[in-house]
Parts: structure tokens; C-alpha cells; sequence
DNA sequence: ATTGACCCTAGACCATGGTCCAGGGTTTAT
DNA sequence: ATAAACCCTGGACCATGGTCTAGGGTCAAT
């Protein structure tokens, strides 16, 4: 199969059709050459940048950080040093909402905490303390 | 002062006018009376409730879930069974993000270190793995 | 030859949690 | 009395990453 349609690509990359046209109207993905009747004809080529979107997506890279990664592929010169940088932002991206979530989840555990220990005739301490602590932090 | 317009609602809650009538729109806020003029006034009790409101959205319920511990509050024999289990889901679902970024940061980190130990020579390892590996766990 | 599965476009819509705008009226301070 | 600062409504718009729809054309199989 040296030519596919897009839904052959979509479902070699399990995706949907719609999100690789998607990617076409953000130029994730270059526009393919079309058929007599206005198809797109996609290659081999196609479904290895579809494949490359998706794992540096699943690795916590942004659209427009992959958007800078594809680009940065055809400029081996610059290349490395910018791919560091996106990536380093990336990092610190995650880790910064990591904290986030970490602080959240303390939060959260001492709500329940306090609600597994109460009196049994109290009103709902997770309510009580969303209305009366000034922060709920430990 | 007794009374307050909805910008000094906002301001002590320190969020803008604009969040405060979308909370109203949401039914998170209940509609407040209004002066002869058509103004919203409002009483401690508002403000008591968009802290509720933001302390809440603090520790890491979504607004949705909020809508339903504000509903609870107000029924007190369900309300610590129900409010209990919906810091249990906040909880699961803080942690279920919480491991999805671990993963994407052990990701990001191979790749950056790959980038550092690279031979001067060779192409970009990030843009490498991102097009050559299966997948980027270890 | 017709049915069903696929393709096309443009544009609307989804969730989330708001923010901003236009075009008006009101209140407060000077 | 006039300007600044505030308030009102309804609806559009933002980011993010898609998904869906309408209204049409095409392709493969029967």
C-alpha cells in the first residue's frame, strides 16, 4: 500500500480522519497531494510525522511545541540546542503542575482525613472546613 | 457596610466582576437582590460563599463538583457520606493526573538526557527517539 | 445501478473556567 | 454639571485539542 487514503492513515495511527485534518489546518501536518477527485493521497512519510506528533504528545509536548520540534527537524544546525530548550520548558511545564496536583492532593486527604475521624454527630467536616479555614494547607 | 455592589463582592474575594456573574450564570452563586435601579446587592453570606467557592477550587474540585457540595451543605443528613465521596473522586482523579505527568517527565527527562550525552556529531537525539522509538519508556 | 462506506469543505460545537465587548444606565466625586 | 468609575445585559471570544454537522461528491461491492 505505497498510497492511503485518510482514513487508511487515521487508523494506522489511531487517530481520528478528523483530527489529522486537524493537524493539516495547524500545519502539524504538510498538505498532501489529492487525487483526480480531491482526495488526499498520503505515504509512508505521512504516517511517520503522524507517529511522531502523537509520541512526543504522549511525553507531554505541547501542539505548538511539536509545532517548534517539526520545524526544527529540517534545520539540523540550530537543531539540538532548540530541541533541548523546548524540551527543558516541557519539564519544567510538567513539573510546575505537578506541585499543583501535590499541593491539591494534600489538600484534599486532609479533608477526608478529617472526615474519617469526626464525631459521629458533626456536621460534614470537609463542609465545615471550606467555609471556615482561611487556607486549608497543613 | 451591610451591603455591597458586585465589585466589592469581587474585590475582597479577589476575583472580578466578571467571575462572579458567571458563577451566578453557573448557579453557583445564588441571584442576590437587586437595588430599584437593577444592581446586586449582596450580604456577608455572598461573600462567605465565593470563598467557599474558591478554597474549594483550591485543593482541586472542579466547579462542578463544587456545584454539589454546595447543594450538600444544605441537606445534612446526606452530606458527609456524599461530600466524602466526592473528595474521593477529586483525589483519584488529582492522582490519575498526577501519574500521567510522572510518566511524561521520566519521558522528557530520557530525552533531555540523551540530548546532553550526545557524540557532537550525530542529529538531534530528542527528534530521534521521537521519530524512531516504539515507545519512549524505559 | 444502487447501496454503503468513504471522502470533501466550512464552520459550528464540546469541555473548562472564565474574560471581554458593545451599548447602554447609575453613582460618586469634584 | 460633568467626568470617572461603576453597574447592567447578551453574547462573543480565549486557550487547548479536538469532534461533529450539513450538504455534497466518490468508490467498492453486489
Amino acid at each position: 500500500m505505497v498510497q492511503m487514503t485518510i482514513g487508511q492513515l487515521a487508523g494506522k495511527a489511531e487517530v481520528s480522519v478528523d483530527t489529522v485534518r486537524y493537524y493539516e489546518r495547524r500545519r502539524l501536518m504538510p498538505e498532501p497531494p489529492r487525487s483526480s477527485s480531491g482526495y488526499r493521497e498520503y505515504r509512508a512519510d505521512a504516517l511517520q510525522r503522524l507517529r511522531f506528533i502523537k509520541r512526543a504528545q504522549e511525553v507531554g509536548f505541547t501542539l505548538a511545541e511539536i509545532e517548534e520540534l517539526l520545524r526544527l527537524r529540517t534545520d539540523t544546525e540550530r537543531q539540538c540546542r532548540d530541541a533541548e530548550q523546548t524540551a527543558t520548558r516541557a519539564i519544567e511545564r510538567v513539573e510546575a503542575r505537578m506541585s499543583e496536583l501535590a499541593q491539591m492532593k494534600r489538600a484534599l486527604a486532609s479533608l477526608l482525613d478529617s472526615c474519617r475521624n469526626r464525631t459521629p454527630a458533626g456536621d460534614c467536616p470537609i463542609i465545615e472546613a471550606l467555609e471556615d479555614l482561611e487556607t486549608v494547607e497543613e
